[in-house]
DNA sequence: GTTAAACGTGGAATCGATTCCACAACATAG
DNA sequence: CTATGTTGTGGAATCGATTCCACGTTTAAC
């Protein structure tokens, strides 16, 4: 690896002239100049970022925290944050936390040693450790789908998203509808789109049957489950006649075992979900979702973090984005 | 941010001494160790990396270049290398070409100045500039999906996945199989897979009509369209009865041309693809496919680079995975 | 009771950049 | 012809760690 000193010597300069060079700064002559970039352009010499870092205090990588790699939309989040960030000459590293909640902690403290300019998380469960250390941290932060208090975030407005898909359906004549959830303490998912269900039931005079509302992971099988689970406290005489699920993945899940089970979609029984990657698309029926547009979302959390940066004070704003409603042969 | 001098300072030692603690390196007295562990609880403190990476010239980040994020594909590869390197304190630095080939060499080169420990590149398009930059890298390097010359890679058998789907389907009595390809610039997926399904024709007798032969893109749109595109070449008396893509997601795109021009699948038509994230087992009917798990090819490739890294020597080893195949509905 | 080995510790050099400062050369102003 | 800028350059300090080396102090060996 070549440094500085060797391009200096071999432009026959002083290492300072050469970093003025790089760095247009400070007087240098066009003679100097010329010969300092002829050098650097035929050996190929790029700086060491960690000397420079270490000087300058900065690193140009952002830190971002995922609960979980390997699905379309935290693949779509961070092609979002990667497009803006990218443009400006910032670099992602990257971690994940596969759902353990304390690794979450670990990794911020990670990323911290690793002095990256700031960080974006996109969190699930937000507890007392993570906000303590989130506080501590001094560090420009943007929150992604979670509202973390006194902190920038990036969120959906998953209450009226929730809400408007439940009243979708009654607008559709449904009345027996049946919920699939999360658990609490995912306050986004399980909380907020849980509460805009219930209310979208009250002011329609509906009433929810407790049997009919059950919790799944945030994967397809365990959306099957939990339906059968729906489909096990039902008579015959009382089936529910429609299906709010507060995730898309869930909704597929769903689906498939009242297809299994012989329901006719929509013409029986209508199903909808929240969030649109490809699959909701491609299943038969389609299904009707609210698309959250997450390279949106990652795009909004990069330009906020960016501008934490650049005006290096730690203010913090929120966003929250609303959803599209897709339409589709599900209802 | 604390420095090691000042925590030196407050435990009244020397920043050698400290040094020594936390790396366990040399004589330490029980009582200085103490002292300097209470005071780094304490404190919190953690060592700056790009001081230690300046002296010690290793970063524990490997730069990963992908083609493009936001797939379930990308995301799978992603979390398996994670998976590997997190275990062993490695973080990973991404980097995303969205599909420009000129920024591939950008971005090996920021990776290489930025000092990273190790570089993984999943590409798609070869060409020789690329590999001129990556022979000069003289860095561990992994490549996933596409076979380089004397360096270490990752690849599937896409020959013979490729074969094996199309003899199921001539197994299954189908003769008039039609073929969506990609681009033969990519070797892999544009060159291979294409081969091994003439391969399965010819050794089996078959004619291929060069009209039922058309190229996509590796989206489900573009899919769609080549099917349309075969289809209109098609007379009335002479329809394929099966179709062989060379991705998961072109396959999907022709299923849903073929299921709106009102095939019958698998009665009328087979249909079949290469790759296996959730979509093609919900969509109807479910897709016969090869999983290639990626997953698995992201771990081969991170535990590769992690030998190379060890062994500090630059050998060059192939690993060839060989798909899974997964026979659903759609034959 | 020397002599040698094992412990412990701090000083100082080093990694590869940036940047302040001093100084020289030359031009311009008064 | 002295003062005052403007250019241009290199030296040296600095960022925050690691690590070699020198130098004490114990402990063990014969």
């Amino acid at each position: 690896m070549l440094t500085i000193k060797e391009i200096a010597e071999m432009a026959r300069v002083s290492r300072s002239t050469v970093s003025r060079v790089l760095n247009e700064s400070g007087y240098v002559s066009e003679e100097a100049r010329k010969r300092v970039l002829e050098v650097v352009e035929r050996t190929g010499y790029v700086p060491s970022q960690h000397a420079q870092s270490l000087r300058t205090k900065k690193t140009r990588v952002i830190g971002v925290v995922l609960p979980k790699l390997g699905t379309e939309t935290a693949g779509r989040v961070v092609n979002g944050i990667n497009e803006i960030l990218s443009e400006q000459g910032y670099q992602i590293l990257l971690t994940s936390t596969n759902l353990q909640a304390e690794k979450e902690i670990e990794y911020l403290r990670l990323l911290k040693s690793r002095q990256v300019d700031g960080i974006i998380l996109s969190a699930t469960n937000i507890n007392d450790n993570l906000l303590a250390e989130i506080k501590q941290l001094k560090l420009p932060f943007v929150a992604i789908g979670q509202d973390i208090p006194s902190v920038s975030s990036v969120t959906y407005d998953d209450f009226h998203a929730a809400k408007a898909m439940t009243e979708l359906m009654i607008k559709k004549g449904r009345s027996k509808i049946a919920f699939i959830g999360v658990d609490e303490a995912d306050q986004a998912v399980g909380v907020m789109r849980k509460q805009g269900f219930l209310q979208a039931m009250k002011q329609n005079g509906l009433q929810v049957r407790k049997e009919w509302m059950v919790t799944a992971d945030f994967d397809i099988p365990s959306g099957s489950r939990a339906m059968a689970q729906i489909l096990a406290e039902t008579t015959e005489g009382n089936k529910p006649d429609a299906i709010f699920c507060v995730t898309e993945r869930i909704a597929v899940g769903a689906m498939q075992t009242l297809k299994e089970t012989g329901f006719k979609i929509p013409a029986q029984i209508s199903i909808t979900g929240i969030g649109a990657s490809d699959i909701s698309k491609y299943v038969d029926p389609a299904l009707t979702t609210m698309d959250y547009e997450n390279e949106t979302a990652g795009k909004e959390a990069a330009k906020m973090l960016l501008a934490q940066i650049e005006k290096n004070i730690l203010t913090h704003k929120k966003i929250v984005l609303n959803g599209r409603l897709i339409i589709r042969n599900s209802i």
